[in-house]
RNA sequence: GCUGCUGUAGCUCAGAGGUAGAGCACUCCCUUGGUAAGGGAGAGGUCGAGAGUUCAAUUCUCUCCAGCAGCACCA
């Protein structure tokens, strides 16, 4: 116990006070309350803020000590615990590799270790297996503060460079605090367990090997990192593991092809070949889309695939972008050098050039312009992923030509229009993220001011506060990122909002404001669902491929139980599609349980079957996708019934 | 693009230095069956592409292409 002689009064949870010497450690406190406590304890908040067993405490605070029964304190303290003993564990193994940073992230942690050789998946169960034995050791956990200069000469002294780099990057002339787990040492902010026989062995796994580079920066050596996953109980890694296994189920890609939505393949890498059924769903959103931006006050447009570069220099893109355009070089006739085009990686300078046919008035502000435009991007091969990034696509992209005051209301109504568009699609809720300037981009630092503020405060008036995410904005201004997940939970940008008033000046727009003058007007790039095949793949792993019966390609599936049915299958069939149901016959020579079997497994939502006593009855009788029982209703009432499902959402 | 892994029938996968197998799907026959796989027969592969080693390569080596995971990128 510190002997200083001033003391503390420590507030518990509770509301009971107790007074302590200062300087007092959690874990001390612990073992007043009770030796049960003292065992228990892995961590304490103080002030709110997670507080090591070991740190002392020097004034009066309100304080509550944790034990693993603490979910959130317990998954980042035994996440980050594991990071060390994982890293320990791979350098008693492997003494040669050096170790860099190991964060703690959702359900688990990573830890990027520089070795010549690369990690195999057999080396995982070793890494394991010596982590278990660190475990089973027990070994304290010690914490010490060191000066700057001390800690990079020890650093130094151990040969581990990567160290020495990130206590040099600690800002200031804070001394740092460094860590132990027994003889095993790490740079690290904490706080910790008290030894390493707190962390639950039969609760953590360690799931995949990947290249990272070090400090994020593709200019650096690439790095190793070891991906591992960790919960208080055996029963929730299990239960987690289980949920991964059901999400690969719900893969875009393994259900693209088990629904025959559609294909790609190696002679035109991240572009998609469209089948029948996947085509269908995409018709059908751009149909809604197209309503629902006529309704939202849009003009649709078309412009032209295939530019000649001078219009992608003035704009900026070429510059930026060149080597992510499809290149198109044409021999003209009589002409001396090639003529170079690009396949329109967006529509935005296409839309300006539209507007700044004829003399635009202010009162033609705002003008909303939106295209269905075909895009193409040569994306890193690295990048592409499924249907969610490719390389040709179209976005449901519109640019909206407006006076500074106007950003407010628009950014507004493009919040509530999305919103509804979402709902409609069976999301009520998704990430709203504010990206603001990035290092690299065009115009004055006067103009970004401008842009960030008024797009930052147009959202938070549309009831909406955004994640920050700093730095990550477009080359020529913030945006807002509207994201959703996957069925693993990885996040993708569909929607985005974006304030630019670099372009206009770029490709010099103007309109004659009430003045009789020329002005400038904003751009306000949008995106309601992005692109269409990244929102399609979202939309088949948010539903399992069960997808919305107005959206889902093959709706009702009419099936005979005896071949005598077939003549009435048919007629049902066609009132159905009269009826505007997209309907099908199967009156192949199998039977019921077959067909019921192969077209649940297909995800056709509705099945009718059809037998004598249907055709007597003129009735169907009617199973529904993921039900077991089955309902008889007339042909008449189900018409009615499947016609009314069928019809989206927008028009009913 | 980078690191690692993978590429065999439409799909899911087995296999070995001596030019290939299963299940499902497909075709035909039998079966007319009442709500998640009825029975039989048949057809189907230049083992991702190219080069090298070898008497012999789909198998070993190299290069390329594509896919997967992660990183970087994402106008």
């Amino acid at each position: 116990m510190a002997l200083d002689s001033k003391s503390v009064s420590l507030t518990f949870p509770d509301g009971n006070s107790r007074s302590y010497a200062a300087g007092v450690t959690p874990a001390q406190v612990a073992a007043d309350i009770s030796t049960s406590l003292a065992k228990k304890a892995i961590s304490a908040s103080v002030n709110g803020q997670h507080w090591d067993l070991q740190w002392p405490i020097e004034q009066d605070a309100e304080i509550a000590i944790h034990t693993m029964k603490d979910e959130a304190q317990a998954n980042e303290l035994i996440r980050h615990d594991f990071a060390h003993v994982m890293a320990r564990a791979v350098q008693e193994i492997w003494p040669d590799t050096k170790v860099t940073i190991g964060p703690v992230i959702e359900n688990g942690w990573y830890y990027d270790f520089d070795r010549a050789e690369p990690f195999t998946p057999e080396d995982l169960g070793l890494i394991e297996k010596k982590m278990k034995e660190i475990i089973n050791k027990r070994d304290p956990v010690t914490t010490e503060i060191w000066d700057r200069e001390r800690a990079i000469a020890f650093y130094k002294a151990n040969n581990e460079p990567y160290k020495v780099e990130l206590v040099e990057a600690i800002p200031g002339d804070e001394p740092v605090r460094m860590y132990w787990h027994g003889h095993w040492q790490d740079l690290c902010r904490g706080p910790h367990l008290q030894h390493t026989g707190q962390l639950p062995g039969d609760a953590f796994k360690l799931m995949s090997i990947a290249g990272a580079y070090w400090r994020g920066d593709s200019n650096r050596p690439m790095l190793q990192r070891i991906y591992g996953v960790a919960f208080t109980g055996k029963e929730k890694l299990k239960a987690y593991l289980h949920m991964l296994e059901e999400a690969a189920k719900r893969d875009h890609r393994k259900l693209g092809r088990e629904m025959d939505l559609f294909h790609m393949q190696e002679e035109a890498p991240g572009q998609i070949f469209w089948h029948p059924n996947g085509w269908t769903i995409y018709t059908t959103l751009q149909d809604y889309m197209r309503r629902a931006q006529h309704r939202g006050g849009y003009v649709e447009v078309n412009t032209p695939q295939v530019v000649d570069r001078k219009l992608w220099e003035r704009s900026g893109h070429w510059d930026k972008y060149q080597e992510n355009m499809f290149i198109v070089e044409v021999d003209e006739e009589h002409a001396r050098e090639k003529a170079v085009n690009a396949l329109k990686p967006m529509n935005c300078p296409c839309h300006v050039e539209i507007f700044k046919q004829g003399l635009k008035s202010y009162r033609d502000l705002p003008l909303r312009m939106a295209e269905f435009g075909s895009c193409a991007r040569y994306e890193p091969s690295g990048a592409l992923h499924g249907i969610m990034r490719v390389r040709g696509f179209a976005q449901d992209d519109a640019h909206i030509f407006a006076t500074e005051d106007q950003i407010g209301d628009e950014c507004a109504r493009f919040i509530g229009f999305l919103t509804d568009v979402y709902k409609d699609l069976g999301f009520d809720s998704f990430k709203v993220k504010f990206s603001d300037r990035p290092e690299q981009r065009a115009g004055s630092d006067e103009v970004w001011d401008k842009a960030e503020e008024a797009l930052l405060t147009a959202t938070r008036a549309a009831g909406v506060e955004p994640e920050l995410n700093p730095g990550e904005g477009a080359f020529y201004g913030p945006k807002l990122e509207f994201v959703l997940t996957d069925a693993i939970g990885r996040d993708w940008q569909c929607g985005t909002f974006q304030v630019d008033f670099v372009l206009p000046e770029r490709l010099d727009a103007t309109y004659i404001g009430a003045d009789g003058a020329k002005h400038r007007p904003v751009m306000l790039h949008r995106a309601c669902l992005g692109s269409f095949e990244r929102f399609i793949g979202i939309l088949i792993e948010e539903h399992a491929g069960k997808l919305p019966f107005w959206l889902a390609p093959r709706q009702v599936v009419v099936a005979s139980i005896t071949s005598e049915a077939d003549d009435y299958v048919l007629e049902v069939v066609e009132t159905l599609k009269a009826a505007g149901v997209r309907a099908e016959a199967d009156i192949r020579n199998e039977k019921i349980n077959y067909k019921v079997r192969e077209h649940s497994v297909g995800k056709v939502p509705v099945i009718l079957a059809v037998g004598h006593r249907e055709v007597e009855e003129r009735t169907v009788s009617v199973r529904r996708l993921g039900e077991k029982q089955t309902r008889v209703q007339s042909l008449e009432d189900v018409t009615k019934e499947l016609a009314r499902a069928a019809t989206p959402p927008d028009l009913l």
